[in-house]
RNA sequence: GCGCCCGUAGCUCAACGGAUAGAGCAUCUGACUACGGAUCAGAAGGUUGGGGGUUCGAAUCCCUUCGGGCGCGCCA
């Protein structure tokens, strides 16, 4: 509502000297200053269009600062530096802010910049050879984070899990099976790990004759009954995390129903592939590929892409109107491979978004530590949960910008699972509750009619402010797909609301009677706590009563 | 060799092209016997790896260089 003010002010200007408005960029932008003294907000405007207006900046700024002081509600308005205009809200227009989140209620902060769209999310994603590990653990907390990020911004979203349950990773699972199940060590290329002698303990429980089978049919039942176990203990580990899918998707039903076949062979016809070395080429390269990719091998089977085409293109069939996959870094070479899926399929490259997120490393006194599922030293999902909670996991994976590496060093996190900023935000939450069931106790309700212009104390500015700019961050971290930015601002809101409650009583104290101060402070509170509550639950984390 | 990501305080990391680059941890000094101290106040800590450029303004964009991670199969 302030960029609002700021730009019909600017409207004003311009059109008071003939010049089109156009230059106006839409919407203009209104930040909080890092420095207080500055001011409660201020714009960049001048800066950006007095060149186009034929002014200086600070010629612009101030015809700027003497429209918009005529506005309700602005106590003072003040050019700056190189023209940055600088300002100030009266405290009852500020307070205002309270009132909104009060009547937003659950909803407060969300947007609908995605109304409309239909969005298909994959991620996690991983090979059903093994528990989930680290790496798909950091997928699991932002992707589902991102999820209700891009939900709460009015998208229709669908979170996608691919399992690749066709192939040679799931033949050396079954082999290694078949070995522990034998009692034999593990085979050249098998995973080890005990969740392997659990579940080949597992299959013989159920088909006790299974060792003795032919050849071929004990392979198949161990393939069948295995995987089987292991999708279950997946979906398990992810359900716990708070992490649900609404469609996990085969690979090998691609090739079951023949879609993979009828893709490739559409794709041929069509002329979209080129035939070189005996085998089908697709021209991945125009996409950024450093080389193009085989489709169909020189044997004539299909190549790994050609699943991957042919599940794009079902994706796409059913509606969405952007795919977004989160891969991990050691696949980035898929982007140009996707985009050219898309392509191929006669799609719109630009429906292909992948986010690529860099790995997790393990760490153990500060020395990096190899894990690797064939030997079986992974930390698992469920091994963090177990030492750290289900809070503490997501929030410190969702902390971080997937740009950066994380390190995990296990012991560490155990030792100070305290130092998580997650209890901070939490504790936020869980004192809010405290003076909520207080208050109640006193017989004091909140009020959505107090005098929110009492709230004059600088703490109490702050903290209003900070409120106010939970939308933005909501919008800013859907439109980046960075879940990190609203785990930040949360930090930042608990510190307002910490820093608000050391130095503000709310609640009457001995035989004190409630003022409407009282109530302005505790209309306050319930606007603070409504939006930590919004927050935490997009990550997915817990906002306790109490700790 | 080529491509992607990263390099910011002692450590782990933030920063929508904006003003004096911010938090937490660690270190040091303090706070009404507490509306919940899992808190708050303060000190100290930086040439944003180096060098050019773009602009009113660069940690951010462009070029270059150094360092680190990850990729570069008719495997999946």
């Amino acid at each position: 509502m302030l960029a609002d003010l700021v730009r019909s002010s600017a409207v004003q200007v311009l059109s008071a000297r003939g010049i089109d408005h156009a230059v106006l960029p839409d919407p203009v932008t209104i930040e909080r200053p890092r420095n207080p003294g500055h001011g409660d907000y201020a714009t960049n405007l001048a800066l950006q269009v007095a060149k186009k207006a034929g002014m200086t900046s600070r010629e612009f700024a101030q015809a700027l600062a003497d429209e918009v002081v005529k506005a309700d509600g602005v106590a003072s308005a003040e050019v700056a530096g190189p023209g940055f205009l600088n300002f100030r809200l009266a405290a009852d227009a500020q307070g205002e802010q309270v009132r909104q989140v009060l009547a937003a209620g659950e909803r407060y902060g969300f947007g609908d910049t995605l109304a409309g769209r239909r969005i298909n999310l994959e991620f996690v994603s991983a090979n059903p050879t093994g528990p989930v590990h680290l790496g798909g653990t950091r997928w699991a907390a932002v992707g589902d984070a991102l999820g209700r990020i891009l939900a709460a911004q009015g998208a229709d979203v669908t979170r996608e899990y691919y399992f690749n349950d066709a192939g040679a990773q799931i033949d050396r699972f079954v082999r290694s099976l078949i070995a522990a199940a034998k009692g034999d060590p593990v085979p050249e290329d098998g995973y080890a790990g005990a969740y392997i002698t659990d579940i080949a303990a597992e299959v013989l429980r159920q088909e006790p004759s299974a060792l003795s089978l032919p050849e071929a049919e004990r392979r198949e039942t161990f393939r069948r009954i295995g995987i089987e176990l292991m999708f279950h203990e997946i979906k398990k580990s992810l359900h716990e995390f708070g992490t649900d899918f609404d469609v996990f998707f085969h690979e090998g039903s691609l090739h079951d129903s023949g879609a993979v076949a009828r893709a490739v062979e559409e794709l041929k016809e069509s002329g979209r592939l080129y035939h070189s070395d005996g085998a089908w080429w697709l021209r991945s390269t125009e996409f950024g590929d450093d080389k193009d990719r085989v489709v169909i091998k020189s044997d004539g089977d299909p190549a790994y892409i050609a699943g991957d085409i042919a599940y794009l293109h079902d994706k796409m069939s059913r509606g969405f109107d952007l795919c977004i996959y989160m891969l991990g870094a050691d696949h980035h070479g898929y982007i140009a491979r996707l985009k050219a899926a898309a392509a191929a399929m006669g799609h719109d490259p630009a429906v292909v978004e992948v986010l690529i997120g860099q790995l997790v490393n393990l760490v153990s006194d500060g020395k990096p530590v190899r894990m690797s599922k064939r030997s079986g030293t992974v930390i698992t999902m469920e091994d963090l949960v177990e030492a750290v909670g289900v809070d503490a996991a997501r929030y410190e994976l969702c902390r971080y910008s997937v740009d950066s590496g994380l390190d995990v060093d296990l012991d560490l996190l155990r030792k100070h699972s305290n130092d998580n900023p997650v209890y901070y935000v939490q504790y936020a939450h869980a004192r809010l509750a405290s003076v909520q069931r207080n208050a109640a106790d006193l017989g004091l309700e909140l009020d959505v009619n107090a005098d929110l212009g009492l709230l004059t104390l600088p703490r109490e500015g702050d903290l209003i402010r900070t409120i106010g700019e939970f939308p933005k961050v909501l919008r800013k971290a859907a439109e980046l797909r960075e879940p990190h930015r609203l785990a930040r601002y949360l930090e930042s809101l608990a510190s307002a609301f910490h820093k608000f409650y050391d130095v503000a009583r709310v609640l009457p104290q001995g035989d004190e009677e409630a003022t409407p101060l009282t109530f302005a402070r505790l209309a306050l509170c319930g606007s603070a706590r409504q939006v930590l509550a919004n927050g935490l639950g997009l990550l997915g984390v817990s906002a306790p009563e109490r700790m």
